[in-house]
DNA sequence: GAGTAGATCCGCT
DNA sequence: GCGGATCTACTCA
């Protein structure tokens, strides 16, 4: 079932994070369907939140996207690498999710000539995932239903159990440093610094075999 | 396997 | 000028 942009606006941006974990994200490319699953997010959750981009509710050219509808398409640059997310709540409201690893499914090849590497090192990181699905700054600003991304639920992937962390990087934000915002399918191997003893390489953390 | 330094560039102050 | 929601290579074990 294709994800619309209402859920965008349904629930909490910390509950629809959770949410996309097991959500399969599929890029269409003129070499074919690029698909992965969503393994790993971070709540970005407003004004209020000091590592949120629109903290104090300044708009700047950089981060106008994060005030626009729920499901628009959010993406800056980040030492070189771009980032995804997604804009959650209403207009005006800076809130979003920010991608931080997926687990390729189909159009591995694809992907590996967007990004050489193998293994998790192909896209457990958010500046990995894009470089390997070839996302870029042009999809910025666009409401999903108008880029080549779509988003459906997939009953195959159900999370075994959902791990609950701090945001990665964010350093000297008060509270907001430690904040629960980052969520994670435990035990899967394409999540971002993810130690080797904790993976579950029987079934990548999800409820059954695939 | 785990931890750390350096690269590198755009947008904002 | 400065610093960031990162990545890679290089170290030590």
């Amino acid at each position: 079932m294709v994800i619309k942009t209402d859920f965008f606006e349904s629930a909490p941006t910390a509950q629809l994070a959770q949410k996309l974990l097991g959500v399969v994200l599929t890029v269409t490319t003129k070499a074919g369907p690029l698909r992965a699953v969503i393994v790993e997010t971070e709540a970005y959750v407003g004004q209020l939140d000091a590592a949120d981009h629109g903290y104090g509710g300044r708009i700047t050219r950089k981060n106008r996207a994060l005030f626009a509808a729920p499901g628009t398409v959010f993406t800056y640059q980040m030492h070189r690498q771009t980032l995804l997310n997604f804009v959650t709540q209403a207009v005006g409201d800076p809130q979003g999710i920010l991608i931080r690893a997926v687990q390729p499914i189909e159009g591995l090849s694809a992907m590996t000539q967007n990004r050489p590497k193998t293994g998790p090192a192909l896209t457990n990181g958010p500046g990995k995932l894009t470089q390997a699905l070839g996302l870029t700054m042009v999809l910025n600003g666009r409401l999903l239903p108008e880029t080549p991304l779509t988003l459906s639920w997939d009953p195959i992937f159900q999370p075994r159990e959902v791990q609950t962390t701090s945001r990665i990087g964010i350093a000297n934000k008060g509270s907001w440093t430690a904040a629960p915002l980052r969520f994670l399918v435990a035990g899967n191997p394409f999540v971002s610094k993810q130690l080797k003893r904790d993976i579950d390489l029987d079934r990548y953390g999800w409820r059954s075999n695939n």
